[in-house]
DNA sequence: AGCACGCCGACT
DNA sequence: GTCGGCGTGCTC
């Protein structure tokens, strides 16, 4: 028997099957979907099975051993693997990459080990612990001959470790024997309140009265037999878990009988419900069912700071509620994902990765706020949770229910050609009127000689609700404190070296940064080009929006949520909670605010410089624009009359003023706009970026592409263009986009293939990114 | 990607 | 003669 094996090498000259011999010790064991490390070259590596075959030409090594006793990659993984290499042409390595936890991948280091330190060129030794180890960082490895040689001198040795980047956690328990002949039994009374069979932690057994040198005496004379007891990491929240059980409204339960009824068809439902018309509760009736015939619900959003609000109400409800995203630790992602592989939960409530767990008795997917374009991945693999969640339908022959109070184009563009079926809710439960949207032109502010970023009238309802003790949110969508500085000498503007992107000035950390790559450095007020103390930062950012806020209202208590403020573990949920437990007047955030939590004393939001976002340079600015807006609207007055502003210099837009219209009117001129510039749902986009050293040969290369490509029927080439990020590590960027019906991937596979040149880089980008 | 091998120039 | 840098070719 022959393993067929896809090495963890994210290199196209590796990325293939390798056939492996399976030792005789390994025969039962070796199954398709399991990981192994191999020998390859002269490296051991870790591999994944993808197949096993009877007879091989090539195969003459040996797997060495099995690193799982049950294949993680199911069958159905496979055709998702299968489904992302069709759609995207990525290496194999990088996709399994993507469909399997991080914590399942090895890291690969060297350690040396060395008992005569001494002995060794001086500027090694500091490297040593006092053990005689050096773990070699990446930094190092150029020293590597020169270390081999003193290998063979025996000075030293040189160690390859493969590691599991996570393990899982055990505790150390202790069964009682009542069967012994220890003499001083009679020391311990406790020990007759103990259980047979039954196991203790220490912490349990020093609440028995036992120490801790107690336990060890009793373990070393046979009275208690340690053993290792595999441990759940358990993730905390804050919230609390009452179920708030309400009995649906006919509208609900109508909705909701039909996707019951449905559960046994593959078909994908968009639930379109107004804010605050109650998808959640029919979510939850609807795995309630799921659950009773023994199957499992996978619940996904859009992002971290919804997980706990979802999870909050499954919890409620539910029991065996596992949740994956990347906010836990490596250690409980790890413990969530094998209690998941393991079948012990009903409900799953994850973000965009997600959708790739192995749930093997799957009953339905709930994509809650389809539209959000967090669904999508830009990076590495690129795909749709959406298409992927669709595909897994597809397989358990179960429903997709794709919830959103303002459904993406594309899919209420499916639902009308009835690809989809569409449910709709169109009342709210509590007899909550709609909030009253204000719309502020700011150039009329600027003839009145008000430059503050807040209107008079929103001035004036700020202070409102201050006096009123009711809370406020503000958005405003950019990072920092100001979106790029600038030398009032020189006109230099600090740019990233890698990107050509201006950098981003952050007040706190009187810090230059870079939002596309990360880069950093010290911001200091002497420009670099000509040494004048001349740089000021330019600009709004939402840094400064709260120096404002705390300027002119200085009696306000005011809460800043950024990804900034949000990066470290707890932060989202601890800055929610104080919202809610009213600890703060006003929660001034970017996009990451417009959703999430219900906050009763909110009866004011608004939005500043509202066009902002329209400016983007991306086909869906105007679908991204009027989803924030409406999503922001909808936070004001959930439970009492609120009142909306939105702020801004360019307001006639059709994004903006539907606004305070039905969802309807925005989809109309959003679909007249995409069928005018023909994009999606009309024609699929896609496209090419091209990287390299030299800018000019980056750019032919990219127009001899062009050309290639428009040789193709029915696909309409753009570019190449120059995209916003200029430039990256690689070099130069160009951009080719294309629209096309219907594409042969396998065509693209060949013309991409002469465009190989090292120091060049093609990637395709198989569904619409901004690049 | 990461490793060995082999060629070449620089330095004791 | 030896060391280290870099281009090339290979991995079941």
């Amino acid at each position: 028997l022959i393993a067929q094996i896809i090495v963890d090498i994210k290199h196209q000259a590796v990325d293939q099957i390798y056939d492996y011999l399976i030792p005789d010790a390994l025969l039962d064991d070796v199954q398709k979907g399991i990981r192994v490390m191999v020998p390859f070259g002269n490296q051991t590596r870790m591999g994944f099975v993808v197949g096993l075959v009877d007879e091989s030409e090539t195969a003459s090594r040996e797997i060495i051993e099995i690193l799982d006793s049950k294949p993680i990659i199911s069958d159905e993984l496979s055709t998702i693997i299968d489904y992302l290499y069709e759609s995207t042409r990525s290496l194999y390595s990088s996709i399994f990459e993507t469909v399997i936890p991080s914590e399942l991948l090895m890291n690969y280091g060297k350690v040396i080990h060395s008992e005569q330190v001494d002995h060794l060129p001086e500027e090694w030794q500091e490297k040593f612990s006092k053990k005689g180890i050096w773990r070699l960082k990446k930094e190092d490895y150029h020293l590597l001959p020169r270390l081999k040689r003193l290998q063979e001198q025996k000075l030293l040795t040189i160690e390859n470790v493969t590691k599991q980047q996570t393990a899982p956690k055990y505790e150390t328990v202790y069964f009682y024997q009542d069967d012994t002949e220890y003499p001083r039994l009679h020391y311990y009374p406790q020990l007759g309140e103990l259980t047979v069979n039954e196991s203790y932690t220490v912490a349990m057994l020093k609440a028995f009265g036992f120490s801790a040198s107690n336990v060890t005496t009793l373990t070393k004379n046979g009275v208690f037999k340690r053993d290792q007891r595999r441990v759940a990491r358990t993730v905390e929240h804050v919230f609390s878990n009452e179920d708030k059980r309400v009995i649906l409204t006919p509208e609900q339960q109508q909705v909701s009988n039909t996707l019951k009824a449905n559960l046994h068809t593959n078909k994908t439902f968009l639930l379109h419900g107004i804010t605050g018309s109650g998808k959640t509760e029919i979510y939850l009736d609807v795995i309630e069912k799921v659950i009773a015939s023994k199957k499992q619900a996978l619940v996904l959003v859009p992002e971290i700071t919804l997980i706990a609000p979802m999870v909050q109400r499954i919890q409620a409800r539910f029991n065996r509620v596992g949740l994956y995203h990347s906010m836990l630790s490596k250690g409980e992602r790890h413990d969530q994902y094998h209690q998941i592989l393991n079948q012990d939960v009903d409900v799953v409530v994850a973000t965009r990765s997600g959708v790739f767990l192995p749930l093997e008795t799957l009953g339905v997917i709930i994509i809650d706020e389809e539209h959000d374009q967090a669904y999508q991945q830009t990076e590495g693999v690129i795909y749709h949770a959406r298409d992927i969640a669709l595909n897994r339908s597809q397989y358990h022959h179960i429903p997709l229910v794709l919830g959103s109070a303002t459904p993406s184009v594309v899919s209420m563009y499916q639902a009308e050609k009835k690809a989809y079926h569409l449910l709709t809710l169109t009342k709210r439960p509590f007899e909550i009127k709609e909030p009253n949207v204000h719309f502020v032109d700011m150039k009329i502010e600027l003839q009145a000689k008000n430059t503050s970023i807040f209107s008079r009238a929103l001035k004036q309802a700020i202070i409102d609700r201050l006096n009123k003790k009711e809370q406020t949110l503000i958005l405003f969508n950019r990072k920092g404190f100001a979106p790029f500085v600038l030398c009032r000498q020189c006109g230099h503007v600090p740019r990233c070296p890698d990107c050509e992107v201006s950098l981003t000035y952050y007040q706190d950390k009187e810090q230059l940064k870079c939002h596309y790559c990360g880069y950093e450095k010290p911001y200091v007020p002497t420009c670099e080009m000509c040494h004048q103390p001349t740089l000021k930062p330019i600009g709004v950012g939402i840094e400064y929006v709260e120096q404002q806020l705390q300027k002119t209202f200085p009696h306000a208590r005011v809460l800043r949520m950024d990804t900034t403020v949000t990066r470290t573990k707890g932060a989202h949920e601890k800055l929610w909670y104080q919202f809610l437990n009213e600890e703060a007047d006003i929660l001034l955030g970017t996009q990451m605010i417009a959703k999430g939590l219900d906050f009763p004393k909110v009866t004011l939001a608004a939005v500043l410089m509202a066009d902002l976002s329209l400016k983007v340079p991306a086909y869906n600015a105007s679908e991204q624009t009027y989803m924030l807006l409406t999503q922001m609207a909808g936070r004001s007055g959930r439970h009492q009359m609120g009142e909306v502003f939105i702020q801004g210099y360019q307001l006639d837009h059709y994004a903006i003023q539907s606004v305070e219209k039905p969802y309807a009117s925005f989809y109309r001129e959003a679909l007249f706009d995409r069928q005018i510039g023909q994009y999606e749902p009309f024609m699929k986009v896609a496209q090419f970026l091209f990287e390299g050293e030299a800018y000019l040969k980056t750019y032919q290369k990219a127009f001899t592409f062009k050309k290639q490509l428009s040789l193709l029927k029915d696909v309409v080439v753009l570019g190449p263009t120059s995209p916003f990020i200029k430039k990256s590590k690689w070099g130069y960027r160009f951009v080719i986009t294309i629209k096309y019906q219907t594409l042969d991937l396998n065509v693209i596979d060949k013309m991409l293939e002469t465009m190989k040149e090292d120091k060049y880089y093609v990637k395709f980008y198989p569904i619409l990114d901004v690049l």
